[in-house]
RNA sequence: GGGUGUGUAGCUCAGGUGGUUAGAGCGCUACGUUGACAUCGUAGAGGUCACAAGUUCGAGUCUUGUCAUACCCA
């Protein structure tokens, strides 16, 4: 395909038809695309986190997936092949938010499916909500994810990242529920997950379980409530401070430290729990704090993740009182495990509870206690650390119910392991990681209980009573995946048997989104169908908020299905800041979006912002940076145009091997300039170090522009051009192919009309420039002779602004003193000072210690 | 409370293995308009490198402590 119809540049940059030409010419001649052809040493896989597209797309993402572009891009620069897909994390709840107030539905699994239903947006959502089948209400998911794909989609070709777009793959689609259902087949079989009926962290809100990644903690107003426990058989009392006097109908004990001397008499008695008159016992117990509140707590079924670790080892009776919604359940008191001294008068005070929510029932059961007298003070405001799913705004319950966990607390050594044979960068992010998956105490609860997800492939009878036997549930076959099992039968059955008694039901339940997230090396290997390539994989970029999730599970799972580490190296980039330092968030409203930014500046300079920045480190967002992208952009541009008009004037047009032209001292010095810098930059772009590459790459152009160009000008349009020329284009050359991974669209623009060389194909295709591209492979040079004349250069140059003077006002006279090795060096370049510095009579030369330039004399300004 | 970072010019950031007057861009000041570039060029001003001790002939760089700040966890 041809890039341009006219084969040059324009007059002036139009950043946006550069920008059009470049998308357009990519795309048709798939430049970026995979070759499976190659091996794996020639390859190079990138293991990309698919953004969350219900998210908003801000100037974060584009942060950081541009850096792992301009690595990708040198990859493919030195030779490889690059995997680098993209995918799309579709699934989850946040999806399932923004379509419920997009479209203000909401989903009724007990409807029949309304083949007429098409989900429109509502502004307001005053209207009620639109009650929707499953069904619907997963098509309504998937029609709006897939218009934001589109937009993500755009954006990320707006910015020119160089993606295999036809790997692309979204976390939802079936080909991924097949990977993800199969992983779960893969755990089952080995016996590494596992349902259990057990106290899950729970949002009464979105009413579904969540996994320990998913939980934060938030500072939040509260009270301690100091309540009195009666000892049986005495006339003394014990004062427990809680923070949830609503869970004392649950109270299964209470505990305090076997050292602590106020408490000692009474361990092995019994204290009456106020209002309710159950007995439990008192206990010691080393895990009792002597210091928090009055020392001795209660315990309750659940107030927190302590109670759960109690009631573990306690072996005490399980007092459930929250309900799936967060209210409290309907119980009798007088049978167990709800025994009491005073029956009616407990159910007469909890029946005055029941269908209340926690809050509620804690205002009420406060009011009751201060009535009778059981309330030792009135109740103390404190601010205290309290659970919350971090996409919800109601406290978390710990609720028994039946859930899905992969085993990980048995593997901490093993995954303590694997992240020591990654290679983290920077590296103290493999600390954070260690660190965390020390701090694991639970394991993995991946079921959720929604409805957009990848199902659980499993099926559970139902016994004569029509009640399902969950010990012995009926896992799909792998050929029939995928699988949804509230639509598809098991094997053996006939799908009339659903629902009824001695038939089957499908699980509801879907997967946590990591289950499915945590396994883009699986789905990538199922989409290239590659048998040459395996795990590990080369890179994960990411972030370092998602370590504990993303890298975690990843590693996890990597490690129970083919027991090694998924890549080799995590690159950790750091967070966009807004100008006061903060994290970007929607919730905050300082996110910064990337669109208006790209058309502002051209994706060249948004991507040099992107690439300046180093692994691992926070940056507060300053669009100067862009401004300054823009005006290396330009600049490349315009030096570019300019070298061409000096080529076009010379006399090495249709020559090849420019290189062998380049004879003068200087420009030999200034190709060792180059070859330096190409020494760096390979070498930092080898270690991932984008950054560093740019700025030597970038402080070398500049230098180019402002004094090398300006230094030979003259010389380039003499008599004696040839030397000049071929090292101006040479160095044309090897600049657009330096900056090409960091600005790939204006580099394919002036590669393309040179006019030194027929394109043939895209740039980006080419490989990285050798030492060869930059000498004839006889010459070489490594003396400093272009510093001294920089040097020299410059010393004329602040002679001439001291006395306010135009650089082009001329010299009368000047005096170089220089070593004698230093001037012998000089003497055969004299002629490109006498042209920089306008001298019109001879230099005077001195032998000295040191190089130096003195006496000048400007000429008389005409 | 635990873990990990960060604190260098007005702002945003660079500163391997400790070594002469600490760097860049933006901003600021003055001047210029030189065969491409005003989306330009030249020159200049600006820093007791958070603070305090210590190691050393020598510390922005190493050690310890203090303070500030960010993220993660409890």
């Amino acid at each position: 395909m041809k890039y341009k119809e006219i084969s040059s540049l324009d007059d002036k940059l139009n950043i946006s038809e550069v920008e059009n030409r470049c998308k357009e010419y990519w795309q048709q001649t798939g430049v970026y695309r995979y070759n499976p052809d190659k091996s794996r040493e020639q390859t190079f896989i990138v293991d990309t986190p698919p953004p969350t597209v219900s998210g908003s797309l801000h100037i974060g993402h584009i942060f950081s997936y541009t850096q792992t572009d301009v690595i990708s891009r040198y990859q493919r620069m030195k030779g490889k092949t690059v995997l680098y897909p993209i995918g799309w994390d579709d699934n989850g709840l946040p999806t399932e938010r923004r379509v419920q107030n997009y479209y203000n539905i909401s989903c009724d699994p007990t409807l029949p499916y309304d083949n007429n239903f098409k989900p429109e947006h509502i502004e307001n959502n005053k209207s009620p909500v639109k009650e929707i089948s499953r069904k619907n209400f997963i098509e309504a998911c998937e029609e709006l994810t897939g218009s934001d794909e589109g937009i993500f989609e755009n954006v990320f070709k707006n910015i020119g990242h160089s993606y295999d777009w036809n790997i692309k793959y979204s976390t939802i689609s079936p080909s991924s529920i097949k990977v993800s259902q199969e992983s779960f087949i893969d755990l089952y079989k080995k016996g590494e997950v596992l349902q259990v009926e057990s106290p899950t962290m729970w949002d009464v809100t979105f009413q579904s379980a969540v996994a320990q990644a998913e939980i934060e903690d938030r500072e939040t107003a509260g009270f301690f409530h100091d309540i009195k426990f009666k000892i049986e058989g005495t006339d003394e009392s014990v004062v427990i401070a809680t923070t949830r006097p609503e869970f004392l109908p649950a109270c299964i004990a209470i505990v305090a430290h076997p050292d602590d001397e106020r408490y000692q008499r009474f361990f092995g008695k019994k204290v009456i729990i106020p209002l309710f008159g159950s007995k439990v016992d008192i206990i010691a117990s080393e895990h009792a704090e002597k210091d928090k509140g009055t020392g001795i707590m209660m315990v309750c079924t659940f107030g927190d993740a302590a109670d759960v670790q109690w009631w573990k080892q306690s072996g005490l009776p399980l007092k459930q009182i929250i309900g799936l919604d967060g209210c409290l359940l309907d119980v009798k008191f007088g049978q167990e495990p709800f025994t009491s001294e005073n029956p009616s008068r407990a159910n007469e005070y909890y029946q005055q509870l029941v269908g209340l929510t926690t809050k509620q029932a804690r205002e009420k059961i406060v009011s009751f206690l201060r009535e009778s007298g059981d309330l030792a003070s009135e109740p103390r405001p404190i601010t205290h650390a309290v659970k919350f799913y971090e996409k919800g705004n109601r406290p978390l319950e710990f609720v028994t119910s039946r859930q899905w966990f992969v085993k990980l607390q048995d593997k901490k050594q093993q995954m303590i392991e694997a992240g020591r044979q990654i290679k983290w960068k920077p590296e103290h992010m493999q600390i954070r990681y260690e660190e965390w998956v020390k701090g694991l105490n639970q394991d993995w609860c991946i079921s959720r209980q929604r409805f957009f997800g990848v199902p659980f492939p499993v099926w559970y009878r139902l016994d004569d009573k029509g009640q399902p036997i969950y010990d012995n549930p009926i896992i799909a076959d792998l050929n029939q995946l995928p699988v949804d099992p509230m639509v598809d039968t098991p094997k053996g059955f006939t799908s009339d048997m659903r629902g009824k008694p001695n038939g089957f039901i499908g699980d509801k339940d879907v997967m946590d989104t990591w289950a499915t997230s945590a396994l883009t090396p699986q789905i990538v290997l199922d989409k290239v169908q590659n048998k040459k390539i395996a795990l590990p994989f080369d890179i994960r970029p990411q972030a370092h908020d998602i370590i504990r999730t993303w890298a975690f599970y990843t590693i996890a799972k990597s490690l129970i299905h083919v027991h090694t580490i998924p890549w080799k190296e995590v690159l950790i980039s750091g967070f966009i800041l807004d100008p006061d330092r903060k994290k970007m968030s929607k919730s905050k409203g300082n996110v910064v979006t990337p669109q208006h930014l790209i058309d502002s500046y051209g994706a060249d300079s948004v991507r040099y912002w992107a690439s300046r920045a180093h692994l691992g480190v926070d940056t507060a967002f300053e669009e100067q940076v862009m401004a300054q992208g823009k005006k290396l952009v330009t600049k490349i541009f315009n030096a570019s145009k300019f070298v061409f008009q000096i080529f076009e004037r010379g006399n090495l047009k249709n020559q090849e091997n420019y290189q062998k032209y380049i004879t003068s001292k200087l420009d030999l010095s200034w190709m060792n300039k180059l070859s330096q810098m190409l020494q760096t930059a390979s070498k930092s772009l080898e270690e991932y170090d984008y950054a560093s590459a740019l700025d030597v790459v970038e402080k070398r152009f500049w230098d180019f522009c402002d004094n090398y160009l300006e230094i030979v000008k003259k010389r380039a349009y003499s008599e004696d051009s040839d030397s000049a020329i071929a090292s101006l284009i040479t160095t044309i050359d090897v600049f657009l192919k330096a900056f090409a991974p960091f600005c790939p669209f204006i580099t394919e623009e002036v590669y393309q009309v040179r006019p030194w060389a027929q394109a043939n194909g895209s740039i980006h295709a080419t490989l990285w420039p050798k030492l060869e591209d930059v000498f004839s492979s006889d010459i070489q040079s490594s003396d400093n002779l272009y510093d001294y004349i920089s040097f020299i250069t410059a010393e004329i140059r602040k002679a001439k602004t001291k006395e306010n003077a135009s650089q082009r006002t001329g010299i009368d006279q000047i005096t170089l003193s220089a070593p004698e090795n230093i001037q012998s060096l000089i003497k055969p370049c004299l002629i490109d000072i006498y042209n920089v510095g306008s001298i019109n009579n001879d230099i005077t030369l001195k032998i000295s210690d040191k190089l130096e330039v003195s006496d000048i004399t400007l000429a008389p300004v005409a």
